[in-house]
DNA sequence: TTTCAGTCAATAAT
DNA sequence: ATTATTGACTGAAA
């Protein structure tokens, strides 16, 4: 029976980075985290019988991230940006799915990433997320499929009252309740504030001189300036913290290399499947690459749906056929419900056509979060109790998983600080990110036939997608 | 309490 | 439409 730690240390791998697991052993802390929950599952379950399907599904990222080996951040989002923009994705949805962040947060994390160093475990969550996502080949078609599906739901919505021609009369749209504009609540909200060139100005000189400056100096300048001390102190604060990330990056950009590829898990391997010149439409290298780094470093599973909760999806890809995708959403307001999910699929069954069917991934989502306070008062926050499994499939999760998004309620690990990391000493060589790919961990025959069944997977994938390039539908999806 | 890290979310800029 | 910027807020350290 596959112990945790094995289950662990597999998932790990999977991660495919730099990484030298250092000899020491990597787990014994992670049981302390969720106590009953995991833990238990291995593998009796159920019927899945034949097929190896591993699952961690016990394993939650902040526990992955916790013995996460040292990423490369700088080379995650230089990888992602460039998945993005080849595959047309957008960072609004790509964070909302994936990281469970803002549009806002995802391009301050892709344009400035803070080395792996100084970021705290929670820093990191989102650079291993992103790590996953780039080791997961499907990753990409869940993204357009989930893309397409907003688009038709919001053309179906627009479409939606139009139909029989009569009622040109806009008003339904946004349900009469909400309605009205600045009314409700008499408060409006507070506007803005948007500092003058002039104003950031006299505070960038005040910083040279008092980085730190105290209480009266603060009151001063705001007085001066005609600011609220708030906005003076929180100037100070984000400045000082966004000088510091800047000098991050700059001292990261003078280590590294330099060269391009580094950050490119280009194997030269196996000539096997390769492109062979194929490249219908578009440059999707990208894709290609991730291909290839699956399918040498033997991926195995897939860590998957992480699902946001966040906000934002909205409701109206709930049904559809969402191959696979199972979103639930809760009704109304602000019930923020997540789950993240880490959970294994088989792989060796095909995955058939294109996403369709291929593995079983779900997700729970919360919904609308955002949607304004507007009634009570805004607090908001629930305590969202309820998981909501509702359609997962097999494992047991954890609903008690903290959501790692919205409003109050983050998650924390657990572990120590320093606690995580703690075995791999330091400077985990490799990091080449051209998928050295330590692999310390002893490698299990049962590994080795999950090799093997990757390797079959691999085929049907790389087929897979020959077919798909084939016949790509990818339109540019535009206009009509 | 004050500072720091992360984010959000409004709004600027492309 | 998307992406970038940035004042403000939240929770955790110090």
């Amino acid at each position: 029976v596959r112990s945790l730690t094995e289950t662990v240390a597999i998932a790990t791998e999977s991660f495919a980075m730099s990484a030298a697991p250092a000899a020491s052993v990597p787990s014994p802390q992670l049981s302390l985290s969720s106590p009953g929950l995991e833990a238990r599952q291995e593998e009796d379950h159920v019927s899945p019988a034949a097929t190896p399907a591993l699952s961690l599904s016990a394993i939650s990222i902040q526990e992955l991230v916790a013995m996460s080996p040292e990423l490369d951040t700088y080379c995650i989002t230089k990888r992602v940006k460039e998945v993005l923009t080849d595959n047309n994705l957008g960072q609004r949805l790509f964070g909302e799915t994936v990281l469970g962040l803002t549009q806002g947060s995802v391009s301050d994390l892709l344009a400035r990433p803070k080395p792996w160093q100084k970021l705290s475990l929670k820093g990191r969550e989102p650079f291993v997320r992103m790590q996953l996502w780039l080791n997961d080949p499907h990753s990409v078609d869940r993204l357009r499929n989930m893309k397409r599906m907003e688009k038709k739901a919001s053309l179906k919505r627009r479409s939606t009252v139009i139909p029989d021609g009569e009622s040109p009369v806009p008003p339904p749209t946004s349900p009469a309740p909400a309605a009205v504009s600045p009314a409700p609540t008499g408060l409006a909200k507070k506007a803005r504030v948007v500092l003058a060139p002039e104003e950031k100005e006299a505070l960038k000189r005040a910083y040279e001189e008092e980085p730190y400056p105290s209480q009266q100096t603060i009151e001063m300048l705001a007085a001066q300036l005609g600011l609220r001390t708030s906005t003076v102190i929180n100037w100070f604060h984000n400045y000082r913290s966004r000088i510091r990330r800047e000098h991050f990056i700059e001292e990261m950009q003078q280590k590294s290399p330099g060269l391009e590829g580094s950050c490119t898990p280009r194997m030269a391997n196996d000539g096997a499947v390769d492109d062979a010149g194929l490249s219908p439409d578009r440059p999707r290298s990208t894709e290609e690459q991730r291909l290839n780094v699956e399918a040498d470093q033997c991926q195995v599973l897939q860590f998957e749906s992480y699902s946001l909760p966040p906000a934002s999806i909205k409701q109206e890809m709930v049904e559809e056929e969402a191959s696979g995708i199972c979103f639930r959403n809760e009704g109304q307001e602000g019930l923020p419900l997540q789950t993240l999910h880490t959970q294994v699929i088989e792989v060796g069954s095909g995955s058939g056509s294109g996403s369709e069917g291929a593995y079983l991934d779900e997700g729970v989502k919360g919904s609308s979060p955002k949607p304004e306070a507007e009634g009570g008062k805004g607090p908001l926050v629930s305590p969202f109790p309820s998981a909501s499994p509702s359609c997962l499939p097999i494992s047991g999760e954890t609903p008690p998983l903290p959501p790692p998004l919205v409003p109050g309620a983050s998650t924390h690990s657990p572990l120590p600080p320093g606690a995580g990391p703690g075995t791999r000493g330091s400077s985990p060589l490799a990091q080449g990110s051209d998928g050295a790919l330590a692999m310390g961990w002893k490698e299990g025959s049962v590994r080795k036939a999950l090799r093997d069944e990757v390797k079959a997977a691999n085929l049907n994938s790389i087929i897979n997608r020959l077919e798909k390039a084939a016949s790509r539908d990818d339109s540019p999806d535009w206009e009509f």
